[in-house]
DNA sequence: CTGGATCCTTCTGGATACTG
DNA sequence: CAGTATCCAGAAGGATCCAG
């Protein structure tokens, strides 16, 4: 693929060895609710029950929360911690790598802040 | 949906009738290729052939870009012009509206710059 | 020859019921 | 309560076919 750094350098490199960051990103922050769930779990700021978690997340199921955590977790984004008691309680927290895609993020949700009224009754 | 804003101002509103903002962009901004598609109709910066981008958007298939653009041509992102020309010509190419996304998308290519070499070796 | 429409297969995601 | 298994609709990939 051609494609241009975000500082958009002009580069010259074979399709095989190099990646657009878009493609690298919707590659690693991959599914429909990634983004939505980070961004959540970045806001929360602190350790949150799974079903806590859920009702924040409102239209995502179970199933997808689950999967897309345990794929965060597994790129070093959440960390999850089980605890050993009855009724099972399983936390979820957002990491310092995490955290450092606050201010990105947060740039998606302030442009859809002020773009929501003209987009969203078209 | 309980949410907050970018700003993370608290806000008590019922779910019904609010939505969080990543939830509304995930909404708008959907399906797998989007954000790639439109962030490269914006460093082109310029009317480009269906053909053309479809080479710059290498793993995207002819079906999805068209999809795609279809769709964002309905949302005032992207502009489609037809050439009554043989061979056909058609020619994309992004609105002043569609401009506004180019901060908060670079925010996201930088970021994957960043932390590239990390994640993309777990 | 280009853009894209169509058919078919594969995979992702939604709804629900069930287990430790 | 958290997570799994199952079933099913919809999204996305691959390969043609078509109009101009």
């Amino acid at each position: 693929m051609i494609c241009h750094t975000a500082q958009e350098v002009t580069m010259t490199i074979t399709p095989k060895e190099y990646q657009c960051p878009m493609m690298q990103f919707v590659n690693l922050i991959s599914g429909k609710w990634s983004i939505p769930i980070v961004y959540r779990l970045i806001i929360i700021d602190e350790p949150v029950r799974f079903g806590e978690l859920l009702k924040h997340l409102a239209p995502v199921t179970q199933k997808e929360l689950t999967k897309h955590l345990r794929a965060f977790e597994e790129k070093g984004l959440v960390q999850r911690t089980v605890y050993a008691e009855i009724p099972p309680r399983v936390e979820y927290e957002i990491t310092a790598l995490g955290k450092t895609l606050k201010q990105p993020l947060a740039g998606l949700a302030v442009w859809m802040e002020q773009h929501a009224a003209y987009l969203l009754h078209k």
